[in-house]
DNA sequence: TTGTACGCGTTATCAC
DNA sequence: GTGATAACGCGTACAA
């Protein structure tokens, strides 16, 4: 591995006087910062981050925590993430949960050892606290993206899952739905709990009364409960909309229902939060829309902006709008 | 920071013997042994892996290129890297070059500077070759994954696209369709090749005369070529079936056929390679599947047996079989 | 404008 | 069993 002090031989000058050139810093005649960096090409030299690393005690590497790298929303967040650190001099170490615990902190045990400069944290439910502990203590600034942890104060950028979950279900209600079910994530991730709230929201504006038997708690990543939807529609009273409480569950939901002879929108409308990214042939899901390569490029601009010290010390809290769009999967539900 | 010293300090003891209890090497009496390691934990000590790597002459950290982070596929395949590492102790460090060589360029720079000990590279294209070599110059191991790139022998991961195209092709024949067209990938990309290879291989058999106004060379990324698509469709002798180079194109394509008032698969078959994911509602294309998971395990199990010199000095060569699952996409052309 | 001495946090070697 | 020393590749402070 050629080092620096084999440019400096090269060059019958001292190392320093390279370094200097490499980080354009110090005083250096133009001819010998053109000699050497001439040699430097030639000898195919490259810099060892580490060891700037070590004593400049920074790396300039951010690391994104996400719980679930097939999710088209997490992939683009992790674009615009990427774009951004790149953008701003920082390379970004990805990071995939996979909605677990244990590979979570695995993998913040790496950020440490790795010494990161900062973190974006997608927290796979409130019980994250710990690792955000982890990180305080270290001192590792970092930036809470798409869901909170309560207790921990900190940086956050969310999107506005209640208002959106409301608007989501005022559109259901305003169809003449009255029976709504929600398939939501577990209640231990925020923003389940924040839909949550929303579709109380809605059903309490219009004076619907909130049914329990029309509540189920999945999980993102997949929709394994078959048993309790078909349960539920052979309740005396079923619902004729769901409201899904991300892209992943929808999709799982809609298998079922093809499964169970239940057309969508005819007889039963769905609804959901997050869109379904580029794989989707007709655009079909009316869903509450999040600007998900926003989260990813606000994350970083945030996080930097923490690690320069360029932020007031209270935390900034940037809520990103979500948006309404209204396509085939609901409509008035079926004449009685 | 708390660093090796200050344990040391802490347990009377010097740096070196906390070095040991660290990495479990040499003789240590028990009693020192757990007293180190009770102080470690209270003082929360994480070892610096940059001043380890920097004497081990390694980072136990692998890097992985991959084209497209937004297609399933390749999240897939990211996924089955990520166990492979994880499982034998290394670190996965993600790059998503987005099918630009310039941003391949810049992970390139950034995996020489950070002296990860291997790559598994999948290229945008044959022009990547030049970063192969940079990588053979560095003396970084690396496995090329999904995609050849020509004139650059080394350990492959890739998949039977010839042998599955041709699948794929045979079987819209077998359904009665001999105006095939194919909608491709960009030509300098060598599944694309490969792909439009076994097309050809399947006219043949059945003695069909390729006809080249039925090819359309556009990009794995989008399909972004309506009008050709168009103009396609008015030939005096139109196609009744198109093969798609991956999915993504499938999906742009059958986009554009809806919005031409073209139905699949009554008027229009369509087939495609790779599958579409877990976003998909109705499993509706007829595709050759890749075992997306597995291109990714293999690859780190080559790349990490070449780091540790535990294979043979000849490259090895894996070839992972695609299945063709028929699904509803592809039927019968319409009668004259 | 260029060079010297030192330190960043860790481990290998070899002596005690 | 334990410890002193040097080395990994680089940048800062200070001299020259």
């Amino acid at each position: 591995m050629v080092t620096i002090y084999d440019i400096a031989k090269q060059a019958n000058v001292s190392a320093m006087t390279v370094s200097k050139v490499i980080n354009n810093t110090g005083k250096i005649s133009e001819k010998t910062r053109s000699r050497i960096k001439k040699i430097m090409e030639e000898m195919n030299y490259v810099p060892n981050s580490m060891a700037r690393s070590l004593v400049l005690q920074e790396t300039k590497m951010l690391s994104l925590l996400i719980p679930d790298i097939t999710n088209p929303f997490f992939t683009t967040l992790a674009r615009g993430a990427e774009d951004a650190a790149m953008r701003l001099g920082y390379k970004l170490l990805f990071g995939n949960s996979d909605e677990s615990l244990t590979k979570e902190k695995e993998y913040v045990d790496m950020i440490l050892s790795t010494r990161v400069d900062g973190v974006l944290f997608s927290a796979a439910s409130d019980l994250s606290g710990p690792h955000l502990q982890t990180l305080r203590l270290h001192r590792i600034p970092f930036v809470l993206l798409d869901r909170a942890v309560p207790g921990h104060e900190c940086d956050t950028v969310t999107g506005d899952s209640r208002e959106g979950a409301r608007k989501l279900v005022e559109h259901l209600i305003s169809l003449g739905h009255r029976r709504i079910a929600l398939v939501n994530g577990s209640l231990a991730v925020s923003t389940a709990r924040d839909r949550l709230a929303g579709y109380n929201d809605a059903l309490k504006l219009n004076d619907i009364a909130v049914d329990d038997t029309l509540l189920l708690e999945s999980n993102y990543k997949h929709f394994e409960d078959g048993p309790l939807l078909r349960s539920m529609l052979e309740l005396p009273d079923p619902p004729t909309a769901v409201f899904a409480g991300n892209n992943f569950l929808a999709v799982g939901l809609i298998r079922k229902l093809l499964e169970l002879g239940v057309r969508v929108p005819e007889q039963m409308s769905v609804v959901c939060f997050d869109d379904l990214g580029a794989s989707v042939i007709d655009p079909f899901f009316t869903v509450a829309s999040q600007p998900a390569y926003q989260f990813g490029a606000m994350g970083i601009q945030l996080l930097v902006d923490r690690i320069k010290g360029a932020t007031t010390p209270e935390w900034k809290k940037i809520v990103l709008p979500s948006e309404l769009v209204v396509r085939s999967s609901s409509a008035p539900p079926p004449a009685e």
